[in-house]
DNA sequence: CCCCAATCTTGACAGCGCTAAGATAGCCAC
DNA sequence: GTGGCTATCTTAGCGCTGTCAAGATTGGGG
């Protein structure tokens, strides 16, 4: 019996997050299985977790190779614009396609409960608050000349990161299908939610829409 | 032997409900076992099965009864202010209650894909899309005298679901502790959610913040 | 060439969703 | 009351899952 294609030889670690990927592409986040992943890679249903500590433990070197690569995104979007805050809407942009072009990874990202305990990584998720970070940067490059800590700022970085996950979230989900926005494309909803913001919040200068 | 007690007669269909939450509070939505809720209700593992054709059943009906839950958190939000802005905000800043004070619910009902076949639920989200069109018309009232297809509309709708969806998932996930807007306490987040908005997006008039 | 460390397999256990078959509780006609 | 009917619950078991202990296999360094 030849078992020579077996052998990864250190390859299977990331042979086994890249199934894992397409297991989720496939059955969802919830029909992700140890077991189906070692069966689709070829090998045997223990050979996991000689590379992972248990099931968790392949979801978050899952999670950290989209944060990683989400970050890649950002920089390529940066890179292909000049102004602040066409910066800042290209990272923006970049957040929502990249969940939309990437599911399977954006799936594992939102959600740390299954591989965090109490929502907090111990430092594992470094990529992902590198991630972050360049957001925020992008947000203060529109307020040159603030200190980062700005109050305004900091609601701008939360808006910025609100919308776009929110979006992700609520059309990976399917939420939007059977209402009133279901009707419009991805294009369409995506300059929609690009160009909005007049009537939930108060804006700084004290206008409120119609009344 | 007495089994008394185990029989529901009727209300254990409620139980199971019930349990479930309490369940999900305490392991969260993975931790969520058919065994385990009837188990802890006093019943055989079989016995959910007369009142529910399956796990996903159970969630969805969990689901519905969250979305009824939070339909009535609207109404009480929309009688207790006046101006059509004021109502938007207090339906926004309900739909963000909710999710940090009925947890559970939020986590069920943020899991369609546990429950739904293909995103649609075969006309069984029925009440969630009553909560949706109640926060459509609370945006409408804002535009007073328009129609309710128009973009602007549209947009707004869309910003508003996304951002108190999107805060929610995001707080609930623990996503913002570990970066700088984790320092922050809920009730100075949600103050500052409600402000935002100015550099992401676009505004109608043109303006674009400080470039 | 041989041994060792890295790598993978076999076999097993408890827990899971789900089902078929049988037992039990309450209620209605009599 | 009593007999039986229906709703309700239980027992037993299937295949699947995550995980682990023990053993087998591989390729490279002495």
């Amino acid at each position: 019996m030849d078992r020579t294609d077996n052998y990864h030889h250190g390859a299977l670690r990331d042979a086994l997050i890249n199934t894992g990927l397409e297991l989720i592409s496939e059955k969802g986040i919830s029909g992700f299985t140890l077991r189906e992943v070692a069966k689709r890679t070829g090998v045997s249903t223990a050979a996991p977790y000689h590379h992972f500590k248990d099931k968790a433990e392949l979801l978050q070197a899952m999670s950290a190779a989209g944060w990683s690569m989400l970050g890649e995104r950002f920089k390529g979007a940066l890179s292909e614009v000049e102004t602040p805050s066409e910066r800042l809407r290209a990272i923006g942009e970049a957040y929502i396609r990249f969940a939309i072009e990437h599911t399977p990874y954006f799936r594992v990202m939102s959600r740390p409960d299954l591989y965090c305990s109490q929502g907090s990584c111990d430092g594992g998720d470094v990529t992902g608050r590198a991630v972050f970070e360049m957001l925020r940067s992008a947000v203060a490059g529109c307020y040159s000349g603030r200190k980062s800590d700005d109050p305004e700022i900091q609601e701008s970085v939360l808006h910025a990161w609100v919308m776009v996950h929110g979006f992700s979230a609520l059309w990976l989900d399917g939420s939007l299908r059977g209402t009133s926005l279901g009707e419009l494309g991805i294009e369409e909803l995506i300059k929609l939610l690009f160009r909005s913001g007049p009537c939930m919040t108060n804006r700084p200068d004290g206008k409120v829409p119609i009344e």
